[in-house]
DNA sequence: CTGGTTGCAAAACGTTTGCAACTCT
DNA sequence: AGAGTTGCAAACGTTTTGCAACCAG
């Protein structure tokens, strides 16, 4: 079950470790979570698990398709576990909010792009960016970034 | 002329400083630039300029509306002068190649959000992701972000 | 004159790297 | 045993902050 994460590492030669573990377990616990809320999580649960072994193992699991990550706004990436990265984020520059939408709203886009340039589109490696219809309203919005 | 800033710095009790007349002049020559390469091109013009300033200029600059930025993959955003940003950016994942195109590409999405949410999108503060012709030729592309 | 502005140095932030110690197989 | 892996500390590049000196109005 779990042990897609055992086969492909055996395949490639690698290997199978506590933290490796952790973190993918993390990643499918939270959902959304940058690598600092990774590791945080894992201390929360008893393990132990530096920064940098938290970079290297989701680099990793990115590596085998178990996990992927998008960029919302400025700060650190978030990471989600493959199974749940189906969807479009949408921030407002205003207040913050992300909001998660279908694949489909950059479908037309996607296929634009496609059959024009031949370019693949990833849509859900970056977050949309805008101001929602609160911040909208709310006068000369100072944007956040 | 220029002086829609002297004016708009007046009227806010602010003040026309020789840096921010060369960062706007920077941003302006250079079209798409980061901080430190505005920081440079000032110091080629023979100007002295501390990059703190830059940011703190360009911070301004943008609340006067008479720049903008747009976040590229991962390093420092790029800056353009209000008057250029009309242009959605899509960037390959895979050589880092970025193309401009035209905002019209996501027109059907910005109309979308906006009948649907209310939300305002920002077509050019964010990069699209994905890969272009070449790198999706090129076998498991090693994608750098 | 005096409050807005600058430059510098230092801190903050997320991420990467070198290396010795360690561990999975 | 031996290659892969970890943790630590230090370096990295970008951005922010505190503060004294400065200068536009």
């Amino acid at each position: 079950m779990s042990d897609a994460l055992a086969d492909q590492l055996h395949e490639r030669g690698l290997r199978l470790t506590a933290q490796r573990r952790r973190v993918l377990e993390a990643v499918r616990a939270l959902r959304h979570a940058t690598p600092d809320q990774i590791a945080e999580r894992v201390r929360e649960d008893g393990g132990s698990l530096n920064l940098t072994t938290v970079y290297r193992a989701l680099d990793l699991l990115e590596g085998l398709a178990l996990v992927r990550h998008t960029h919302i706004g400025h700060g650190p990436p978030t990471y989600h576990p493959a199974e749940h990265y189906d969807h479009v984020h949408v921030r407002c520059n205003g207040c913050g909010d992300v909001e998660s939408m279908s694949t489909e709203l950059l479908a037309g886009v996607a296929r634009e792009l496609m059959e024009r340039d031949g370019f693949r589109l990833d849509a859900n490696h970056v977050a949309l960016a805008g101001l929602c219809a609160k911040c909208v309203a709310a006068a000369p919005p100072a944007e956040k970034e």
